[in-house]
This record gives C-alpha cells, sequence and structure tokens, in this order.
DNA sequence: CGCCGTTTCTGACAAATGTCATGGCGTCAG
DNA sequence: CTGACGCCATGACATTTGTCAGAAACGGCG
C-alpha cells in the first residue's frame, strides 16, 4: 500500500541546475533568488550586481546556466556572455532585460546567448526557460524575435555606425572629426549618408533612430 | 501549560497593512509580492502592470499604500500618485524605480509620494519603508536625495523648458516652432539662452543635460 | 503718469551643418 | 584584369542653427 504523493527529497533523479543570478537591482536579484529556489531542481549557487562580479561568481561556482540582466554596471549582459563562452563552454548563458531593443537580441545570440526573454515574463515562465536552455535547447521571446526581425540587419557600414555613435552626445563635426581620426567633410559626408539610409532628416534623429533599432 | 509559540492567527494586535502593488515588469511584481507576503503584517490585495490598472485597483480595493513603479506604461507612478492623492487622500503612496533623475523626485514629492527609493533596495529593507510610509513619515534614498540637492531647481524659465523639451527628438526648429505656434527666430533664442544656462555648446547637448537632470 | 525690469518676440548677421559632385586608394570576386 | 564596393578626402553651395541687438507687451512702483 505505497502512498501515491512523491517522495519529497529524490523525486527527480537527477542533479539540480546550478544557477548564477547577475542583476543590479537588489530588489529584483532576491525576489528571484527567492522564488527560484522554491523549485526543487534549481539551485542559485551565487549571486552578483556588476558585470565583472558576475564573471568573478562563475569563475568560482562554474553554474551550469547564467541568468544576466542586459544593462549592468562595469560590463552588460552580452559582454558576460561573450567571456564565459570562450571561459567556460559547459555553462549556458541567458539574458534577462526589462526594454530589449531588437539590436541586442542579434548581438547577445552571436555571442552565444541561448536565452533572451523580457521581464514581462512571470517567475513560473521563467524557471521553465531556464530548464529548457539547460537543455541545450534556445529559446527567445516570441514579441522580441518579431520585432528583431522587423527591425531587420543594420543598413550602416562600420564607419557610419562609428560616426554615428560618437555624435551621439550632440558633438559638433569638428570634435566628431579629431576623435575619430578624420577630416570634418567626411564625417559630414558619413553622418549625411547614415541619416538617408536611417530615412532621418539630421542626424540627431538618426541617432535616435538607430539607438531605437540597436545599431548603436 | 501554553507553548511559547505565538499564536499563528492574530499575533500583530494591529491589522495588516494592505498593499497595493504596481509595476509593468511580471517578473518583479510576482517576486516581490511573494516576498513581501511573507512579512506577516503586510498583505499584497491588489497588483497592476499599468498606469490606468494601478488606478482601478486602488479605487476597488482601497489599499493603505501604494508601491508603484515610476515608468509604466499609460501613465507613470507619479501621475498615479497625483490622482489617487485627491481620490483616496487615506492611502499613501510611494515610489520605486530603477535609475532615478533629481527632477523625478522634486516631481514626486509635490504630487504628496511619501517614500522614494531605487530597485538596488532589499526586499526586506523596502518592507520596512513601506511600514515607515503607513505611519506616516516620509522616507526618501539619500543617495537619490543627495543627487536632487546637488541638481537643484531648474534655471529654465517655462517656454524654455518647452522649446526644449519640444526639440527632444532631434526636431528641426521649424517644426518646433509650429508645434509651439511661435516664430522660428523666437525657438532659436530660446535654445540658445537655454543651452547658455545649461553649460551647453548647442541644444542637442542641452537637451541630454536637462534630461540627466530631470528638468525635462 | 513715467520709469524700470522681465518676459516674449523679431530680424540681421555669422557659424555650423547638410548636400552634392568628384576623385584617389585599397580589396575582393568573377 | 576589370568592375564593384567601401573608405577617405576635397570643394562649392544651400540650408539650418547660433548669436546678438533691440522692440512690443506687461506688471509693479514711485
Amino acid at each position: 500500500m505505497t502512498a501515491p504523493v512523491p517522495d519529497p527529497a529524490p523525486a527527480p533523479a537527477a542533479a539540480p541546475v546550478r544557477v548564477l543570478l547577475a542583476d543590479d537591482e537588489h530588489l529584483i536579484r532576491g525576489a528571484l533568488a527567492a522564488l527560484l529556489g522554491l523549485e526543487d531542481d534549481l539551485v542559485v549557487v551565487a549571486e552578483a550586481a556588476t558585470g565583472p562580479e558576475a564573471l568573478a561568481m562563475a569563475r568560482a561556482h562554474r553554474p551550469d546556466v547564467a541568468v544576466l540582466d542586459l544593462q549592468m554596471p562595469g560590463a552588460d549582459g552580452v559582454t558576460v556572455a561573450t567571456v564565459l563562452r570562450d571561459e567556460l563552454p559547459g555553462c549556458r548563458t541567458m539574458i534577462v532585460t526589462g526594454h530589449g531593443r531588437p539590436g541586442h537580441l542579434k548581438r547577445a545570440l552571436s555571442a552565444g546567448v541561448r536565452g533572451f526573454v523580457p521581464k514581462t515574463v512571470s517567475a513560473q515562465r521563467l524557471a521553465e526557460i531556464i530548464r529548457t536552455v539547460h537543455a541545450g535547447n534556445r529559446y527567445v521571446d516570441p514579441e522580441l524575435a518579431s520585432d528583431a526581425i522587423a527591425a531587420g540587419d543594420s543598413p550602416l557600414t562600420a564607419r557610419e555606425a562609428e560616426v554615428l555613435e560618437l555624435s551621439a552626445d550632440g558633438a559638433p563635426v569638428t570634435e566628431i572629426a579629431r576623435r575619430a581620426s578624420l577630416s570634418p567633410g567626411t564625417v559630414r559626408n558619413y553622418l549625411s549618408s547614415a541619416a538617408a539610409k536611417l530615412g532621418a532628416e539630421n542626424r540627431h534623429t538618426a541617432v535616435r533612430l538607430a539607438q531605437a533599432k540597436g545599431w548603436v
């Protein structure tokens, strides 16, 4: 007469998934750690509040899955993921972000990130996605994916993007030219062609558009 | 032989604090609700993901304290707080924000908000602050407060701020003039004086500075 | 009332920026 | 090799923007 209730201790035969949590917002990190800890097949082995700290923690604890916030002090989530891919190939990485721009997803995927989700998902859903990623599969939020597809690839050449980025803080052309070691006329040409490609009237709106698409 | 453990039901003599939670990031909201629910003198009676939803929930459940995210779809936290002050005077409001700008704090305080904290605090700390606010006291994060004091008041006149805000998206002067029903020359003068007051070289850097201080 | 100062507005001029045509240079595919 | 393409630069020109001197409207104030 064996009870139908499952044995509480070794119910999942496999070892639990070891998770690293990196987010600069203590409120979220702590709350998330608590909620994920409720899942009996997940265990949070380390937390970090900055990019460098996340790297140090990953090296020390060698987690199975690293859950990284996109925007952190020191180094952003994608940068951390890039380093982790080289240093800890066995560690899967995934990005959690508040407001993801299309370009970020592309950057993340080319950095070997296997999961990309917005913070609007529930903790339950996040736990499922962590399992998916740990199993070696990929998951990207459908809405973010469709945004990325709609945005397409950047039409800008490397120099155009570089110059556009330098003009992001509103510096005058001569200043941009100095910083890029280019002739002022060249800078104006690049900015002009970049604005034309983006359908913007001037470089400032061009910068905004490019930033919105995540191309800078 | 009474057991020393406290009676689970009516341990706190006072009624629990009824809390409304409004944040567009489901992950945070759910996790927060779970953590605050662990405190036996706090109870989360409603959750909302947008500004209008927060208002509707507040009207329906009449919470003691409303914890509002600063950036939400529909209406931001300060706007919601302004409406709540008129409609539900008994409801204390507080703002939780990811990256708060100095000007936001000033706006929030003049909207009757009694608590202003960044998301870098722990859930434990947040619970304490909710109690503080419920008791009728105020609490603002020391770092945010010092930032606000350092930033000071806006040196811009009403028109200067208005025109600067219209130029925020990089629109040309003629477009701004049309939207503000002003002469293009007048717009240029306002932008020029605003840039001078802010120590900026042109209106675009001026916009960035003003946004960083929360003056627009 | 006249005087003063502030805000709001305008026009004229100078500087910065956007646009276009043009050309040299290097690289890569066919 | 040739042609296509991206990169860097120059000069001329139109447009936009920044700067300045000052005028009209308005509200105190003696």
